[in-house]
DNA sequence: TCACATTTTTAGCGGAGGCTAAAAATAAAG
DNA sequence: CTTTATTTTTAGCCTCCGCTAAAAATGTGA
């Protein structure tokens, strides 16, 4: 009679806690989950609904997946959403996606900062942690980190309390050639692309100038900082920046 | 037709690597199995065999669950099973639970000197973090820690390479008092416990000497350091010691 | 508006890991 | 050597999260 500790309900322990801000202490959900929830947020962007389609592309499943899963959030109330229309994250939702998306970009630069991890590999590692770490440890990185406001591909950290930054900004196939802009950020899905960036060095923070371009992406002269001119290819889409003031 | 990136086989990854020295290498395995493998590598022990029944306390699940965890485990080759007989971890069973252990060590290394976690708390943290982490990141935390050989508990870290120091180790209970000591290792799952050893300075590394015992893990006396004696209750049995040397 | 294309949903299924209740094997006690 | 207690397994079921194939809804071009 030594070992008999089962009892495995684990529905007692959700009080409603203080509800008087945002409502954070939700609890934390399922790793498909958080990553439905961040695919959800970021591909609603602006117009606040994602489509079924897109979200299986996005996740690599098949739609008929993201249907049976879209309907188990929707009776959490993560997200609210009508057969054929769509999905729309709720504020809860919302809530969950952001503080997914903090874990990850604050693990992204606390991997690179600290442990030296090259940026090109920082994506796949934080993917996995981001649904492990806890926020407290995320805050401790954070915080060790100086809280930076931004990753090392130039992606915004949500604050611990669900602000984020979500400026739009311009590609450099959009730039006016000659105008003079700091280089903003990059996806950091895409490893090769990141390895050439930083060969040419064309990090977050550099100033760069397009010398010439070519349409539908194809190849562009760039002066990245003070260095020799470069010929890139397949990157002016990619890349974003914002235009600096010339102070003259 | 934009996207149809479906071909979810993931099959033609899996080529036949080395083999040369022991089979690192291995593919990692879901987290219950990293879970029922650990339980089963400790449960084992010297007698290099675990029950069904200690098995099921360990991880809190149910015996019917684990025997058919332990069938699926076998098929795999992780370890060897017969009927109403025990279970024994196969040498590929026993590297994937000391890599799993690695991690877990490593991991509590590193959030209390690094990213100064209480030693009570690290346990829950590294836990769900060993495993998401890859053995790259984690390999990167040792180095940085300059390859520690003990956790903050005291328990032996096994290398990369799956070796690991085995020694077994008196308890306070055992010491024959008078007897000086130094404190080596504690459990790291019992957060109390923790919490009170660090208060009364008892940390892996310590010197102790027994000034009186009640027998049944009773009040025991104790002087640690050079502090004032103290009383303790319940920790005799939980504290591993091992006898130092007088040098006269 | 009708026909076809596309998107989304439903229906039905599979595997991993849990559970309980009952049966079977092993171990212990008389 | 039985009888009883304990341990382990089997049987049958559940949930989560995938899948495919087929049906239904929506959208589009003529």
């Amino acid at each position: 009679m030594a070992a008999s500790a089962k009892k495995a309900s684990s529905s007692k322990k959700t009080a409603a806690p203080s509800k008087t801000t945002a409502n954070l202490a939700i609890d934390r959900v399922s790793e498909p989950v958080e990553d439905y929830l961040k695919a959800i947020y970021d591909l609603a962007g602006k117009s606040g609904t994602a489509s079924t389609n897109d979200v299986a592309a996005r996740l690599n499943v098949a739609a008929a997946s993201v249907t049976g899963m879209i309907r188990r959030l929707a009776s959490q109330g993560l997200l609210e959403y009508e057969r054929y229309r769509g999905v729309r994250l709720s504020e809860t939702g919302r809530v969950v996606a952001l503080r997914t998306i903090r874990r990850h970009r604050v693990i992204e630069t606390y991997l690179t900062e600290v442990l030296g991890y090259p940026w090109d590999r920082v994506h796949d590692e934080a993917e996995r942690l981001e649904h492990a770490a806890s926020d407290e440890l995320v805050d401790r990185m954070a915080t060790s980190l100086g809280n930076p406001t931004s990753d090392p591909h130039g992606a915004p950290i949500p604050t611990a309390d669900g602000q984020m930054d979500e400026r739009r900004h311009q590609t450099l196939a959009e730039l006016d050639i000659g105008t003079r802009a700091r280089m903003v950020r990059v996806s950091d899905k895409n490893p090769g692309l990141l390895r050439y960036l930083a060969e040419i060095d064309l990090t977050p923070g550099t100033e760069v100038q397009v010398l010439a371009r070519a349409p539908f992406d194809g190849p562009i002269t760039l002066q990245v900082g003070d260095t020799e001119p470069v010929v890139g290819q397949g990157l002016a889409v990619q890349v974003l920046v914002e235009e600096v003031q010339d102070e003259t």
